[in-house]
DNA sequence: ATAGTCCTGTCCAGATCGTCAAGCATGGTG
DNA sequence: CACCATGCTTGACGATCTGGACAGGACTAT
């Protein structure tokens, strides 16, 4: 399904997207155009989902960040989730097993903002926040193996 | 300290970070050079930290996902942490404020994997694993406004 | 065995792209 | 008013990408 060349391309790519289809062919030790040929199918498969840029979000003058779980109350797991959806500050999300039904991940500027988010969703849940105070594993991919 | 055209050219990079220069010129209404430079201070400043891909896990092999919340014995906070930070399937971890101090997320491939993971931590600390169903709302940025 | 086919690779050439230098417009400052 | 700094454009050249033609190896059916 993925063999050691594509791990190498992908290996490669994760560090630097927009690596010169050159240099990468060099570094896989193929061609360019086999090289292409690669990375377009593993587009094609949705392998790499992707290729996109990884930001700061303190430069976009996000200084904080909070994981916040969230319990629905009775009958409002739908509108919950979709108010989820609908916040934008609301970077990513899972639907998880356990007391927790959502665990997401909040950026934000100011406590205030903090508040008027978790205040909305206080109307049709239970929330449970925790601020980050630092991240000791960034965004990385489990072994390719 | 970042201008709407820097802006735009971040909403274009987090779509398609591998987009040639001269079309993101013509998408942003600069010459080339112009985009280029602007690129070059935005990677110098650390607004982009890195130009990446995205992979989809289950096309590693990694079916499964967990969000792990970890509260270290007493005395093993430092352990703790080098451990997660030395456990490859752990893909993120934040320190955060409150009974948890961490919570991390792990991609594995079967809970037999998933058990040996968690049970190298149980010595040191109390877990509490989510599994993920699904995720509502996939990694995305804050507004940028 | 061998012929056919598919897959994945190479090489080459035309088309496209990135980068550099030079020069212009704008706005702030002595 | 002159000067400088900043940020833009243009044009040219070298580097890169892309598509087509072709080669070799693995598999299959005759």
């Amino acid at each position: 399904m993925l063999d050691d060349l594509d791990r190498t391309i992908i290996g490669i790519l994760v560090e630097d997207a927009r690596i010169s289809l050159k240099d990468l062919a060099n570094q896989v030790g193929l061609s360019s155009p086999s090289t292409a040929e690669r990375l377009r199918r593993l587009e094609e498969r949705k392998v790499i989902r992707s290729f996109t840029v990884d930001v700061d979000p303190v430069a976009l003058g996000y200084n904080l960040t909070a994981v916040v779980r969230v319990r629905p109350l009775p009958g409002m797991l739908h509108i919950v989730e979709k108010l989820i959806q609908e916040t934008p500050e609301i970077t990513e999300c899972d639907k998880v097993t356990g007391d927790d039904c959502f665990i997401g991940k909040l950026q934000f500027r100011t406590m205030e903002q903090l508040d008027m988010i978790l205040d909305r969703l206080a109307e049709r849940a239970e929330t449970n926040t925790s601020i980050v105070k630092s991240s000791p594993v960034r965004r990385r991919l489990p072994p390719l193996s």
